[in-house]
DNA sequence: GACAGCGTTTGTCTGT
DNA sequence: ACAGACAAGCGCTGTC
């Protein structure tokens, strides 16, 4: 018994490992993404990774911690950071059914799987490891895998799913299986609504139509791929069927230069990115209330403050612009705040390097300075408690949408005069 | 190896 | 009118 246990000790290493670390993930963080965890760090929590006690692991036969190893082998520390950043998303779902379905994940694979639970399989050949290959090109997307006339996901999509989108889990919550969750193809677009609206992209799988083999698996591709204001097109659009587009979500950078706050918007869909700089803190925070974006990601320059004790927040300086953070989810990033927030970018979409984004700023020459949060909630350019809305006033009552978040941007962010008037002529 | 059973959602059918 | 069974396609599991 002794020797098995020490056998698994070994064997399990790599599992136990990603567990440990995982298990230092503070309650709450506001920066999901860390850098990577490195082999010192490693070599550290070594003890406390011996000492880590997993009666599951330790009942588990040689066979099944066989299959453990396998699961763990492609495991690095880019798989970890991704894992931590489903970790703390996961802790965020409040329903019961997710919080069960959570308890049956392991962080040591992509796709949270419990090997050693029914249907928990990764070995070669299985649907659930063609699913772990595609989850590996794009992790941090949820991945809807077609298997029938059903899109089905597991492990911690499931759970996203389950969450998100109000689906049941498979088999309900006395199963014995791995958290596994799918809605029928024709309710696709519902789902994925629901998934983008609350900030996941999703990658689509579909599997090659026709009849196959017998005792052979269908073969499956990578179909297409939905963000928040990007909508998935493939086998949605029909021809007497229009697909609604919404308004494209840029990824957003916030920096500090010597100027002041610099905010860079990328728009994957247009493969553009547009930079401000010289913003005062308030004009910042205003652009961010105004502006629903896919990521948000926080340059390191942030943290350097006057005072020179790199917390950002303390004293008053940047407190503004950290209260409206902390609410949200975001990102720290190093390096350059435009060419390291691309590659961000196209980690973030699973583009390739060679993939170039075309710079659309336009100048601020002879432009009025954007409209402070004080001025812009004063005059109800911005929804406020007790201050009349400003563009309801403005505008017809059954104006909505693209042309009031036109109005709301020209007000927050004025053009050049020459452009004003040319606007104003046209009106 | 062959085969039955199971299962996400939802519309349809059947029985009470 | 209502409740329950069933089907859809696929892959996995368990049994023989």
């Amino acid at each position: 018994m002794y020797r098995l246990a020490t056998r698994n000790v070994v064997v399990s290493f790599p599992r136990w490992c990603s567990l440990a670390l995982l298990r230092r993930s503070p309650a709450r963080s506001f920066g999901a993404f860390r850098p990577s965890l490195t082999l010192p760090y490693r070599s550290r929590r070594l003890e406390q990774i011996c000492c880590f006690k997993n009666h599951k692991v330790l009942r588990a036969s040689s066979k099944t911690t066989k299959k453990s190893k396998a699961s763990n082998d492609a495991l690095n520390d880019k798989d970890l950071s991704h894992l931590l950043w489903w970790k703390e998303r996961l802790e965020m779902c409040r329903k019961p059914s997710t919080v069960q379905l959570v308890k049956r994940l392991t962080y040591s694979n992509l796709l949270g799987l419990d090997v050693n639970l029914k249907n928990g399989s990764l070995k070669e050949g299985t649907l659930n490891w063609e699913m772990l290959q595609f989850k590996s090109r794009f992790p941090r997307e949820v991945l809807l895998c077609r298997v029938g006339d059903f899109y089905e996901a597991i492990g911690i999509d499931a759970c996203i799913l389950v969450e998100y989108a109000g689906l049941n889990p498979f088999g309900g919550l006395r199963s014995e299986s791995i958290p596994r969750a799918g809605c029928p193809v024709i309710n696709l677009r519902q789902t994925l609504d629901d998934l983008t609206r609350n900030g996941y992209s999703v990658c689509i799988v579909e599997e090659v139509q026709g009849p196959t083999q017998a005792r052979t698996r269908k073969s499956r591709f990578i179909s297409g791929h939905a963000h928040p204001g990007s909508p998935y097109v493939f086998g949605l659009v029909g021809v007497d069927h229009d697909l609604d587009f919404p308004e494209p979500m840029p990824v957003v950078g916030i920096s500090r230069s010597a100027s002041g706050y610099c905010i860079n918007l990328v728009l994957e869909t247009m493969k553009t990115y547009s930079s401000e700089d010289g913003l005062t803190e308030e004009a910042i925070v205003a652009k961010l209330r105004t502006c629903r974006c896919h990521h948000l990601f926080l340059h390191a320059s942030l943290r350097n403050n006057s005072s020179g004790t790199c917390r950002w927040g303390e004293f008053g300086e940047g407190g503004l612009l950290w209260g409206e953070c902390s609410a949200r989810q975001f990102e720290w990033f190093e390096g350059n705040p435009v060419n390291d927030l691309l590659l961000k970018v196209k980690e973030l979409y699973g583009l390739d390097d060679e993939v170039t984004f075309r710079n659309v700023t336009v100048s601020s020459e002879n432009r009025p300075q954007p409209l402070t949060l004080g001025t812009a909630t004063q005059i109800g350019a911005i929804p406020t408690d007790g201050i009349p809305c400003l563009l309801k006033v403005l505008l017809p009552s059954n104006c909505s949408g693209l042309p009031v978040l036109y109005i709301r941007d020209l007000l927050l962010n004025p053009p050049a005069y020459e452009i004003a008037s040319a606007i104003q002529g046209e009106l």
